[in-house]
DNA sequence: TTGAAATAGGACTAGAGTGGTGCTATTTTG
DNA sequence: CAAAATAGCACCACTCTAGTCCTATTTCAA
């Protein structure tokens, strides 16, 4: 149906969070803070430690805090990291597997969204996300299909 | 995943494949020349029918023309039809129903990207599908992510 | 007029993916 | 030493996807 999915969603909530935070944060904290299930932020925590975004401090007062700074983290990576590698379509980057390859005329609009849309994930870092989301607390503009 | 469907994607190959027939093309011919097996290809065209985007010609030499010029047919249209309603993430139509819809990091961001991918698949028509499908059949530059 | 070829409109199924839970071990602090 | 936290799993219920199948109806053509 082409949507991310929750994890994805969840983890870009929590990343934003641990940028505005010095110290390590936990997950029974931010479980409560945005009300979501604290196993679930738990693995999701864990899931981007082991991506190699956050880093975890073990034992009581423990937590993870962002392994680099918020700049060099970018959507496409976050999106990589819980959703794996995105494919707009089967074939984007198996065209020798494709029954009808020759003659297949979706392949060139389709990989120029593909494209687009990854350009887009990689040009979108985790810095300008909370940025954006600090400001930008009354989004009509962007709600709108027109624009 | 952030994928289309298979469905979609034969749908385009399909829609594509009858804006160059004047005359109806029926399920058994595409899946034979496309290789799909042919009751998805049946269902699919039903489907793009009662969609409005195809009429079917019944009976003995019957089958599906395009009901509209392809310029007139979106991508958009196409994977609303197939797929659903395009929601990047749950919320983008639904903001008030959203738990932490106040301090959510994710919608300026991800209705942005929302709302790029929306246009572009409402700028992208079936006849400029059909007319990339002929001239780029060696698609180097849209494979590769840099450029 | 009758049979073949085609759509109409369903229901249905197996398998994969998603969202979410649970458990045990280990680490660290107070 | 106990509490609080992560590590690394396995696990489950549910939904969605891809694909199949069946019966009814329409139309052409021999």
């Amino acid at each position: 149906m082409l949507r991310l999915s929750k994890k994805t969603d969840y983890a870009i909530i929590l990343l934003s969070h641990l940028g505005g935070s010095p110290i390590p944060v936990s997950a029974q904290e931010v479980s409560t803070h945005y009300r979501l299930p604290q196993p679930m932020a738990a693995n999701i925590l864990k899931q981007l430690a082991s991506a190699g975004m956050t880093e975890s401090v073990r034992g009581q007062r423990g937590g993870y805090i962002l392994s680099r700074n918020a700049e060099s983290i970018t959507l496409a990576e976050i999106v990589q990291a819980m959703d794996g590698e995105f494919n707009l379509v089967e074939c984007v980057h198996e065209e020798d597997r494709c029954k009808v390859a020759q003659n297949c005329p979706t392949r060139g609009p389709l990989t120029a969204l593909h494209r687009r849309i990854q350009h887009f994930m990689e040009e979108t870092t985790l810095s300008s996300i909370i940025t954006e989301g600090l400001t930008e607390r009354e989004p009509q503009t962007l709600v709108s299909k027109e624009s």
